[in-house]
DNA sequence: AAACAGCGTTTCATTATACGAAACACTAAA
DNA sequence: TTTAGTGTTTCGTATAATGAAACGCTGTTT
């Protein structure tokens, strides 16, 4: 927070700390969980506050994420021009899979959840939209990288890789350059992607491309469930489903600008 | 903006042009139309675009609103904790009633549409998610009222009807005092609203109380349609569903506080 | 009861940062 | 080439952000 020299910084500096995680803040614990004063901090609360950003929880007194956050977030083009044309095509693909179905695009070289819907099954895995997950760990990533025009995935699989940024969520996870390479090469001629248990254990997951009109790859589309639900056969059928649905958002979007 | 003292209400301000009715803006333009000068803008501007805030549609080359956004309303608790709950119930609302479903709060005295599942059928209602309505001229805003206590019933409608804050947006739409009242009474007697083109001509709304444990009203539930399509009969069975539907909501919410 | 400890909130002199006029760098049209 | 319209950068000035300390709560401890 000291080294952030605008305001505006400072203000979404302490936006970040309102986590799903972590919802609800004190002054005096914020300020020093940000190493600032704890008179500034109060101040910009009490600001964010009055503009309904944050609100304050009158049970416990602390402060959380406010209706105005909610309805800028609303507001972006990628909601409302998306995510309402798409969702529908969501739904009858999750109804037909029985598993929870998650649409995503590529931002900061890291998945990006934008929807999902959830499958009616009780055991299903927990995801936030809005959030971010590693590409390269990720049907939904992995895709989303192998359709990438090839000079972009070069620059994009190194960045990934390179230095330290790579961690092996599970033993399945592909942290090597070229098995990673290999893996993209193989996805892009069968035209899917899947996660055998390379992000967390247990959890299995189909994708596939999303493409416009000029074949670039704008999302991806999944499927994904507990391990012992997805056998063989049934990812055939899977594939079949979401590409069906891939097709029926592409109709729908026509032409998306990111 | 000029009369604004700090940087989060500028920055906020600034945010707020941007609508969907207005999705994008320039420098020069956004200055002038806040009344403040270019470079300062800029500067703003230039800051939230950092933040992914804001972004730069690469085709107009103006600014708009950014993903960042979208990730932060996402986080809002309202979200996760109570649409994500809420949303299924939506889902069979609709699919049992064929009709667009809304659920929404009362903010500001004024009607919050916090999630909505859309008729499958061609004629819908357009309405935005985390946008406002009258309160007095919508089904979902006169139950939010007329459940409110007493005391509070009588401060709000008196600042909604008060010195031409009140519009007649149809022939139909209640704008007097005496009558408002006597709709308020009426509807929490018989347990439901219903909008017969009060704020628009050609659409009907029917909208249901959905109360805390505590027997407080914390949102409504509503379909809505056009108005060829609401024959009176059917009016009974539509209660009747989202009666049901607003039952399974507070079972699954319990103790909710906004 | 009185003293304490932990909050959120307010104050106020100091200083860092936001401000705006003007200059600059583009681009596209005249 | 000129012109008019952008977005962007500069820099001295003015203003708003800062943090230490004090204040006023609340609940707990002695």
């Amino acid at each position: 927070m000291q080294k952030l020299k605008s305001s505006v910084d400072k203000t979404f500096a302490l936006l970040e700390y309102f986590t799903p995680q972590k919802p609800e803040w004190g002054v005096t614990e914020l300020a020093t969980a940000v190493g600032s004063n704890k008179s500034t901090v109060y101040r910009f609360l009490a600001d964010l506050c009055k503009l309904d950003i944050l609100c304050k929880n009158p049970q416990s007194d602390k402060y959380q994420l406010g209706l105005k956050l909610f309805e800028l977030g609303s507001r972006v083009s990628l909601k409302s021009a998306f995510v309402e044309k798409t969702h529908p095509e969501l739904q009858s693909v999750a109804k037909d899979i029985t598993e929870t179905v998650h649409i995503a695009v590529l931002k900061n070289q890291q998945v990006f959840y934008v929807d999902k819907v959830e499958s009616p099954q009780g055991l299903k895995i927990s995801s936030q939209i809005g959030s971010y997950n590693p590409a390269y760990a990720t049907a939904l990533g992995k895709i989303l990288l192998a359709y990438l025009p090839e000079s972009q995935q070069r620059i994009t699989t190194q960045t990934i890789l390179s230095e330290g940024k790579v961690k092996s969520y599970t033993k399945n996870t592909i942290t090597k350059s070229r098995k990673l390479q290999a893996e993209l090469a193989k996805i892009k001629a069968q035209g899917f992607a899947i996660d055998r248990e390379e992000y967390e254990l247990g959890l299995i997951c189909v994708a596939v491309p999303i493409l416009n009109q000029d074949g670039m790859v704008i999302a991806s589309l999944s499927a994904s469930g507990p391990a012992n639900r997805f056998e063989e056969k049934k990812v055939t059928r899977y594939v079949a489903t979401l590409k069906k649905g891939a097709d029926a958002i592409q109709n729908k979007i026509g032409f998306f600008k990111p």
